[in-house]
DNA sequence: TTGGAATGTCAACAAGACTGACATAAATTG
DNA sequence: CAATTTATGTCAGTCTTGTTGACATTCCAA
């Protein structure tokens, strides 16, 4: 066995040299293309962006969510998100409840359409995470995830925590 | 230990589950964006953005390469990467020398100054890699880039593999 | 009750992707 | 040599999706 760069301490750190970390900067870069080229094209199809599957996305995984908690999570500013919801709910995507106890607050919803779409989308996109997964097996997956938690932002991170604890 | 699904043939396919794909396609979303949250900081400033970091990126990678790889590699029209690539040169970050052999290719190559706004992207970029790496570990390393190329459409694979054949 | 905070909408603008049409120069092919 | 193809650049126009600014509504707390 190789045992690495011989630094003081005797540990391996070949796997953080530069080299190292630019080729996973360059394979983030490439698989993310390919991450989303299948519901690209299908959203492409129906004369929406990535902007809409995101919220078509978050929706389906949190039914009843506000505009508010929508914006936490994607990122964006509230006037960018109102013209994408207002195209999915002119489009009978989703739905808009005014709140019961907050009048202020709009909860989200997506109909039955929308749930098509979303299971469309979601569909092709896993279809190439399985094929991935299936690939590379099991440990391989859990030091994908390992690597892409330790990778985000801390704010990001308690929303995918959140989501990942209500997805069992 | 869990022997998971009890499906026919005695694999342990739990990894497989809906639930752990939707999972690995949120970690992709929230992971992408911290990818890409400290040079696009820096690219704000300057007035860039994220196409002139990608240009820049692979320009550097491969220094003299023509306008039409670097279109293969970024995957969109001559036509926008003209508008970035203009604008780079414009302000003396890139250099555009007609070819030699063929006098119709124009090769690139950064500047002093383009080098230099290459190197304080990258290692934005690479500190949050390395923080990543070390925290997950070897191991998960591997994983993560085991996954990632697996996710890759085949043509870019093949631009992935050979950036990853030159960097040693 | 009144003023500030939260929430959402409308309007206008910019970056960066796209298509289509066209120009130029060089290389290649018949 | 003439015709075609290739590599590149440019102009014009459109679309998505981000941005700010201004404003309306609703709630809550001083």
């Amino acid at each position: 066995m190789a045992e690495g760069s011989g630094i003081p301490g005797g540990q391996d750190l070949l796997f953080l040299t530069d080299d190292q970390l630019r080729n996973g900067i360059e394979a983030m870069f490439f698989a993310y293309r390919g991450f989303t080229a299948d519901p690209d094209r299908i959203l492409a199809e129906k004369g929406y962006g990535r902007a809409h599957h995101r919220a078509i996305h978050f929706i389906n995984r949190s039914p009843g969510t506000t505009v508010n908690n929508l914006l936490s999570i994607l990122g964006v500013t509230k006037q960018s998100l109102n013209r994408v919801l207002r195209t999915l709910i002119e489009d009978g995507l989703v739905e808009n409840q005014i709140g019961t106890r907050d009048k202020r607050e709009r909860h989200l919803f997506l109909t039955d359409a929308g749930a098509a779409l979303e299971q469309e989308l979601s569909t092709a996109q896993r279809d190439r995470m399985r094929m991935a997964f299936r690939q590379a097996g099991p440990e391989a997956v859990a030091g994908f995830r390992h690597v892409l938690e330790a990778m985000m932002d801390s704010d990001l991170r308690r929303h995918y925590a959140r989501l990942k604890e209500s997805g069992r």
